[in-house]
DNA sequence: TTGTACGCGTTATCAG
DNA sequence: CTGATAACGCGTACAA
């Protein structure tokens, strides 16, 4: 129960509980024969280094905190996987909150991370209307890094791809594709930065090649397989309903697929569909689905080396990094054809 | 930077340290307008609680670490989740670490977590071979509840469900399909016991139905997207193939579904594919998929407050619960026809 | 190579 | 209701 302390095995080996604390963060301070005799009682009396004590000592924690919308939804799996692996190779642990897509449970987990005093922090996403709890955080002396999305004008660092882009680049697809109605199944862009940019991308590609933006194929709704099976639902029931849905993430995207199905549609023949993420299974389901590529992974793995050197003091400034996206063709999406009205 | 301290509060009150800490503690234990004046002053000051000191005082923390396999692979995120809010209802934070399945990784994180001095430990599973690790750390006072398993003759909480009884019922389900060479696909089995344990449920509900058991006819493998369609493979390019498959998870069954596919094969009506574990996708997946529905978000949130309550040496004894299993038929799985060799 | 001694920011125990 | 003060387990100058 209480476990045994440095300071006792100190006392057991004669030395000083200095010696023994070198013993573990300075070996080589120490002489090899009183090294092994520490090592060998640590053992025997069965101690464990006590962390919280070390990391109160030090002042400072040797704890990563991040941020994540929710823990399911595979794609914020991929890059929290890759924070895992980078940040237990850093020697750093994880604490790990998800926010539910909602600002005040973020600010919540913040204010524990704080009160932690964790060596920092990773944002998924930079939620609109927290830049001051944010900045604030930064100037109380806590690292930051936000993924998922590039910064423009803040002084925060990031690693993330053009949300803009990606959604431009593949509506241009579609619109290539001879589409000329183009559905939009978004998260909350509202709220979320980078489903708001994705919109952005949406019309500027509409734009792009003469289409007109029609606001009733856009719908905005939690990104999970439910609502986009719904929201498909409701964009197939339109008169004029769309020749090509582009889904702001894949789970949207099998959602739409799902409800395709189920009024007797076919994908790609009837209608296109295109996701947004690459997750795992977007190249195993029935068809491939078409997709976004983002670099989820990559992302996660950047975003802790960065945050390690800010903490360890390293860099100063803040560091900017802005990863590719790519269109992944797979058989989702096909061009359209003359006359496709099919029965509904 | 440098945050001020609740010393620091209290000289610039004019108080004492012990009313300003009794002021977040136990604010009934002071009088109204102290309190009021207090709350003014930390706000103004910009006073952050230290939970790291709090902690260390106290000499215990309100952190919970938590085991999973992988962060990937849905499944364990939907146990994570209930986790997740449980444990936030009820005022712990989360420590996640992955093992990758790896004993080795697992040893490491457990030791992490005695070095945190955590206020409890869930472990996904119970590591074969780790039964004394496991022991020691409850025996040094930290508290454990194992999920997604029962255990039999171990003094360790859990909150799981019969793994055997769920792969015998979808087996014996497969049988009364007609099906008489039933395939296999299962996570490591040789080092997890759930998937052990689904392994015997599968043999025992062959053995009910006077089914030979074929060891050819049963994979081990990891279970990913990319393992199932590798490990279907195999199957299907076997002279005297299966005519159903039963895959130890959901990512399997998708994998084997996807190359069925590939191989020109129609699931259910040229081969029958099951999972388990239904996640999500489960549903939404063409053709949606008959599997185990494994009670994973009641699991997470039920080891929560299990283990607070032993956290709070409300309960000292251990505590096993097992929670129902139910298989979910959807159309993945049919009949098998006479004769039905397809072309391959 | 080793030891001494102080500090880290709270909590908790006693007095008042 | 409030105040003093001793822990808590370790890190780290500074000395020896």
């Amino acid at each position: 129960m209480a476990r045994i302390t440095m300071q006792q095995i100190a006392a057991l080996a004669g030395l000083s509980l200095a010696t023994v604390s070198r013993t573990i963060h300075s070996p080589h301070l120490v002489k090899p024969g009183t090294l092994e005799q520490v090592r060998r009682l640590m053992a025997k009396e069965g101690y464990v280094y006590n962390a919280t004590a070390g990391d109160f000592s030090r002042r400072r924690s040797s704890v990563i905190g991040v941020i994540i919308p929710t823990t399911r939804g595979a794609i914020f799996a991929n890059s929290t996987q890759g924070i895992q692996e980078k940040a237990q190779e850093k020697g750093f642990s994880l604490i790990i909150g998800s926010t539910g897509y909602d600002a005040e449970a973020e600010l919540k987990l913040l204010l524990q991370f704080q009160e932690r005093r964790l060596a920092g922090i990773i944002l998924t996403g930079y939620g609109i209307g927290r830049e001051n709890v944010i900045k604030e955080l930064v100037k109380s002396g806590i690292p930051c890094v936000v993924v998922w999305e590039v910064l423009k004008n803040s002084g925060l660092s990031f690693v993330g791809f053009s949300n803009f882009q990606a959604a431009f680049s593949m509506t241009d697809y579609l619109a290539s594709l001879n589409h000329r109605r183009i559905g939009l199944i978004l998260g909350p862009y509202s709220r979320i930065g980078r489903a708001r940019r994705r919109l952005e991308g949406y019309r500027s590609a509409l734009q792009k090649n003469g289409l007109p933006f029609a606001p009733e194929l856009v719908i905005e709704t939690m990104p999970t397989l439910k609502d986009g099976k719904e929201s498909m639902a409701r964009l197939l029931s339109m008169s004029d309903r769309p020749t090509a849905v582009f889904a702001g993430s894949d789970m949207l995207a099998f959602g739409a697929m799902s409800a395709a199905r189920e009024r007797g549609l076919r994908v790609p023949d009837d209608i296109s569909v295109a996701g947004f993420d690459d997750i795992d299974f977007a190249a195993y389901c029935n068809p491939p689905l078409t997709t976004v590529r983002v670099p989820a992974r990559e992302m996660g793995e950047r975003a802790v080396s960065i945050l390690v050197e800010m903490i360890e003091g390293k860099s100063r400034k803040d560091r900017r990094v802005e990863l590719p996206t790519e269109i992944v063709i797979r058989e989702s999406c096909r061009e359209r054809k003359e006359r496709s009205r099919v029965k509904t």
